[in-house]
DNA sequence: GCCGATTCTGCAGTGACTGCAAAATTGCAG
DNA sequence: CTGCAATTTTGCAGTCACTGCAGAATCGGC
């Protein structure tokens, strides 16, 4: 009912005291998945390190592996907003690549926060289902997003959902090329996949 | 029933039953899932169905959706073999366009058992985020075969991991697209989605 | 300082999943 | 057939994720 602007205002006190236990819920739970591994930590620990209740706990998130990805939904907000607005020059997959590519980026802002999250989601297989799962709502976000952008109804054309898809597989795919080991690094190589992409595959 | 499938050479008793088992008790759980849904199923009615006790369930499978979803390592190794062997004419993701295709197509055998499988399985959005999950499986399957099949070592290079989760991706999309009530028939986008790819997506 | 609305918390319960050790079953050798 | 070793099944006890509910605490506006 507030009229939330598009990123954050600082509107009510609760409102802010909401985002603050989220947010160190999410950093509890991190912390603690460094220092013990996935399995080894239980929701209540991070709850009693996020200073909340253990019933809480599952008021900001449905689940443990939610609270360790924490993404929010103004995160895919600002994602969807970044894609529906149209770049001279760039087609919806190059916009696309420059996002997804962001994402994965430690941004000059939270520098530190980006780079552990990168380092602990990634390192951690038991989390690879659960972040594949969290894959849909981006794409959803995104495909709504491209859709406007094109000026379509939602589902009128396969167009939009295939080109976030096959972004969205393109990144994955460097990412566990990546963890198995693989040749190149990884900016070097999203590059190199988006390229091939436009190429068209064979 | 004493009718061994295709693909199964008759070893000894011992492995046989094992077969069995596990086929009963995948069957059981998509009946018992088609009847109540997959929250209001337990992993002790599975198993009664089934004939087995509640611990032996988890001797076949690690959970309840993987029950549910029943992917044997003999298909994945089926699907491996058939990408690994080059047909002439065929780019690889020609070949992959294929074999994807007939995973999901009702095949002249079982024909029953595979629509219902794909009934089931895409009519519960509760098994949305194990089925992706079951996707890195397939994936990994799939890449280190046309990596052979292309002579390369394991993670040499990007490629073929590339060009598998994109057809991957593709036909995800098209059956997300089909859930949303987007518009088209499943094959034809399909096959569509696939010519978008080859022919360089912007 | 008071009231309605929201949020937090404790409690009790369900059910997925695991390790362990005994019991049943199988394959094989004598 | 018959014991014997290996494999599989099973029951049991336990941990932990997750849920509904109802009362306590807190907040925002008057």
């Amino acid at each position: 009912m507030s009229t939330t602007s598009v990123t954050d205002d600082a509107c009510g006190l609760r409102e802010r005291k909401k985002r603050e236990t989220r947010r160190a819920i999410n950093l509890a739970a991190l912390d603690l998945v460094e220092e013990k591994g996935f399995a080894s930590v239980t929701t209540e620990e991070i709850a009693a390190r996020a200073g909340v209740s253990a019933r809480t706990f599952f008021n900001y998130f449905p689940s443990k592996e939610a609270a360790v990805i924490g993404t929010t939904a103004e995160e895919l907000e600002s994602y969807a907003a970044a894609l529906e607005e149209a770049v001279d020059g760039e087609s919806p997959l190059d916009s696309l690549r420059r996002i997804l590519a962001g994402m994965l980026a430690p941004a000059s802002v939270d520098r530190e926060l980006r780079a552990k999250r990168r380092r602990i989601l990634l390192g951690e297989p038991a989390l690879a289902p659960a972040l594949v799962g969290n894959n849909i709502r981006i794409e959803n976000a995104l495909t709504g997003a491209l859709e406007r952008r094109l000026g379509m109804r939602p589902g009128e054309s396969l167009g939009p959902r295939l080109t976030v898809a096959v972004a969205i597989a393109a990144v994955r795919a460097c990412i566990e090329h990546q963890q198995n080991g693989g040749s190149g690094r990884l900016e070097r190589n999203i590059d190199q996949a988006f390229d091939s992409i436009a190429a068209g595959l064979r």
